[in-house]
RNA sequence: GCCCCCAUCGUCCAGCGGCCUAGGACGCCUCCCUUUCAAGGAGGUAACACGGGUUCGAAUCCCGUUGGGGGUGCCA
């Protein structure tokens, strides 16, 4: 008989949930899902001065939306202040912990006399202070011996104990800080295999340290994921970069996209299957094959899985992810229902949408300067092309079919007739429909690039088609 | 400064001593298909940081150098 999996995610309310987070949080989720354990939710929010209770909600919807539910309720670690003081209370009789008086400027200073080096020099040490108002109580660590762990994704990793510091567990106003609470916490709460991000190695020796004095035993493995950079190779950052989920999310990224994408962070399915369902990732991501450097995040390729998501889904699903970015309406939900699947594949993310099919609800066209210069300053025959489409067009509606033959083909028909009289044609005499659709295009989006003109104009219908083309006609003079 | 980690195409991965004249994916470029744009198809571009070992044999193991990152808070 195993113990139990237990995993959990620890955010700190200090921030929207980051990329980079959210990849330590799928690692979690991944690792609990497969071995039928637990993926537990902490939020570390010891320090009341830099906490946003509302800043909680949205991480706790952003995880929701990736689909990295949890077991349970979150832990609260402002519930918890008690049970850190208590632990606090037991190291200090246990003579693992003192008092100190020190102040951040006093220990600068003497470490500026000292030659600079940084940290605290254990001048309370031995002073065998009293608690009292302003006084931390510093963690006593051994001055010899390393302390180390077995890293799932780095392989063994250990460190001097004389390198570390006395640290604070404790402030002076008697509030706990992280490394007491985290460490308590996962003992507290059984955690087996603690996964977080690079940057807690070197905090992991005072953690097992602070459990060691404790008495409370460590987690069984570590896992500490590669740290996820930017283009400069630096840690992502709030400030520079482009890193809040929700942002993604309005931008109009899937969330299966997302997840997608962050599991190829530091890790490849060995039959170089990138884009493929969460399921199967499920059934092949190993910890163990995590690479422990740094992984650019790359929103160009986090683009190309979304675009290939999108083209995946059924057209159903297709419209109901379109929905919230939807803006105009009506009008834009029946020009998309039209056409659906043309957009859907032309598509990257959910806010190209609109964009794409806005010329099908706007009242007056607006013409793209670039497009115009394309189609119209560098065409040829323009105006003739122009003329020549209203009035094949305009033979169309006139038919014995009328309005019921204003069809793709049709339109095609008519477009291809127009392009010969306006003589855009090949040595072989046939219509050059690359070149015709172009002035066609522009008059009715105003763009030279689009969705399938005869899909378009079918949508768009014979009034507003040859309004527009006649527009465009008056505007050439 | 000190400590820790990392090191294969521009980027993300594969490679875990011989199958590597190093493979895939994104990006970029070319061509094909084609009503524009996409999508699709066919190509192309481009990497084992360096130096020592170990070994019959090293991208793969060891050491060093260099480079990069992280940490170094009474933040988490």
């Amino acid at each position: 008989m195993t113990s139990p999996v237990r995993v959990r995610f620890a955010p700190s309310p200090t921030g929207y949930l980051h990329v980079g987070s959210a990849h330590s949080a799928l690692a979690n989720w991944l690792f609990a899902r497969q071995n039928d354990g637990q993926f537990l939710l902490r939020i570390e929010d010891t320090d009341a001065e830099r906490n946003r209770p509302e800043l909680i909600d949205n991480v706790l919807e952003m995880l929701r939306w990736l689909g990295l539910e949890w077991d349970g309720e979150p832990v609260h670690q402002s519930d918890r202040g008690d049970l850190y003081r208590q632990a606090a209370a037991r190291l200090v009789s246990a003579g693992a912990a003192y008092y100190c008086s020190c102040t951040g400027e006093d220990v600068q200073e003497r470490n500026r006399q000292a030659g600079g080096k940084p940290g605290y020099d254990g001048f309370c040490r031995d002073r065998n202070l009293e608690a009292g108002p302003g006084r931390a109580l510093r963690f006593r660590t051994p001055v010899e011996g390393r302390t180390g762990w077995t890293d799932l994704v780095r392989g063994e990793i250990s460190f001097a104990n004389a390198d570390i510091e006395d640290f604070v567990v404790l402030r002076g106003n008697g509030a706990p800080m992280f490394l007491l609470a985290n460490a308590f916490d996962d003992a507290d709460m059984g955690i087996t295999h603690v996964i977080r991000g690079e940057d807690h190695v070197n905090s992991t020796p005072k953690y097992l340290m602070l459990l060691d004095a404790l008495g409370l035993a460590a987690p069984k493995a570590f896992a500490h994921m590669p740290l996820l950079v930017n283009e400069g190779r630096k840690k992502l950052s709030k400030r520079r970069d482009d890193v809040s989920v929700a942002d993604y999310r309005s931008r109009g990224y899937l969330a299966e996209a997302m997840v997608n994408y962050l599991a190829l962070l530091g890790w490849g399915p060995a039959d170089g299957v990138e884009v493929r369902p969460i399921a199967e990732i499920l059934e092949l991501y190993r910890l163990e094959d995590v690479n422990a450097s740094p992984a650019f995040f790359d929103q160009k390729k986090l683009s190309f899985v979304n675009a290939e998501k999108i083209r995946a889904l059924p057209t159903e699903a297709f419209l109901a992810a379109a929905e919230p970015f939807l803006t105009r309406g009506e009008p834009a939900r029946a020009a998309l229902t039209s056409l659906a699947t043309e957009v859907q594949e032309r598509v990257r993310t959910l806010d190209e949408i609109e964009p794409m099919i806005e010329f099908l609800v706007v009242d007056e066209v607006t013409f793209d300067e670039a497009s115009w210069a394309k189609v119209i300053t560098k065409g040829r025959n323009v105006a003739e092309m122009v003329d020549a489409t209203v009035a094949e067009l305009e033979a169309v509606v006139n038919s014995p079919d009328g309005a019921a033959g204003w069809t793709p083909d049709a339109l095609q028909a008519a477009v291809s007739a127009a392009a010969v009289k306006a003589g855009l044609v090949n040595a072989e005499g046939a219509p050059q429909l690359s070149k015709a659709q172009g002035p066609v295009r522009l008059a009715v989006s105003g763009r030279s690039v689009g969705p399938p003109l005869w899909e378009s104009l079918a949508v768009l219908g014979p009034e507003r088609t040859l309004a527009r083309l006649r527009e465009l006609r008056a505007r050439l003079g």
